[in-house]
DNA sequence: AGCGGAACCTGTCGGC
DNA sequence: TGCCGACAGGTTCCGC
């Protein structure tokens, strides 16, 4: 489901409630969202911490504690969290309930269960963190930088942009746009694009990113924002979800192929 | 190194 | 109506 812009707006959110706010019961209605910690360690260890600022890495979500340690969580394909008032929340989704006294709750829910909840003494003891690349919204990200990491991958180019270790945070939907923005072929070798190419595709990266924050991400079945809002992106795909639609620059019928097991949405006559 | 396949789960939709 | 396969904003492990 969610993606860097979805995640960043949750992050966003839960910063406008939770900060300050302190956990006085973790109840535990799904065992299999717990990573690496047992139920009565995860209980034991989250019970009296105080919520500081929440933080984004790629798509994960940090929690940091005081004096030390932090929550995990990655949302995968249907992960949601949910800030409520009083706890009649009755969904068949609901896997994991912070209780943060005078009736306030935060609630993990998740459909497919293939989220993911950990507390860690730090967050590059989990691999997937210690070896995410490059912030694509930071100053590390940059047009030079781009260039020479494509230099130096014998990867196809699809498969490059949603490898979290080379830039962290794109997705299955956003690697559609900002490739179609670029007007680059998912099926190109990344070694092979040009810096004249690689520059557009930097471009495509920043334009697609900020203007999905902007929008607030993108609801397509069920990504729903903390407080259950939809986001607003949706309203500018121009490929993703689009098979045998006319494309919006030259009317082709967009085509859908297979890469990685994953479906990718692109127009092969703009997209070369 | 990188890719395909399977696995982790649940729900929905389209076709027969 | 019911069953069955395909598909879904993700990641990880295994084998070639």
């Amino acid at each position: 489901m969610p993606e860097l812009p979805e995640v960043e707006t949750i992050v966003r959110e839960l910063n406008r409630v939770l900060p300050g706010k302190t956990i006085e019961k973790v109840e535990v209605l799904r065992d299999t969202v717990l990573r690496g910690v047992t139920r009565e360690d995860f209980q034991l260890n989250l019970r009296g911490k105080t919520f500081q600022p929440v933080q984004r890495r790629g798509k994960y979500l940090l929690f940091p504690f005081l004096p030390d340690g932090y929550l995990v969580a990655h949302l995968r394909m249907s992960g949601k969290f949910a800030v409520g008032g009083e706890p009649a929340t009755a969904s068949a989704h609901l896997r994991i309930r912070f209780l943060l006294g005078e009736g306030k709750q935060l609630l993990f829910l998740d459909t497919r269960c293939l989220g993911t909840l950990n507390v860690v003494e730090h967050p590059d003891s989990l691999p997937g963190i210690r070896r995410m690349g490059v912030e694509p919204l930071s100053g590390d990200f940059t047009e030079a930088w781009l260039i020479k990491a494509l230099s130096g991958s014998s990867a196809v180019l699809k498969n490059w942009m949603m490898n979290q270790q080379n830039i962290a945070g794109l997705g299955n939907i956003y690697v559609a746009e900002i490739l179609f923005d670029a007007g680059l072929s998912p099926l190109r070798q990344a070694s092979a694009v040009t810096p004249r190419e690689a520059k557009r595709l930097y471009r495509g990266v920043k334009a697609i990113l900020e203007k999905a924050l902007e929008a607030n991400g993108t609801t397509i079945s069920d990504y729903k924002r903390v407080d259950d809002k939809s986001g607003e992106f949706q309203e500018f795909l121009r490929v993703y979800g689009k098979m045998n639609q006319p494309c919006v620059v030259c009317r082709s019928p967009i085509a859908r192929i297979r890469q990685q097991q994953r479906s990718t949405y692109y127009c092969s006559t703009c997209q070369t």
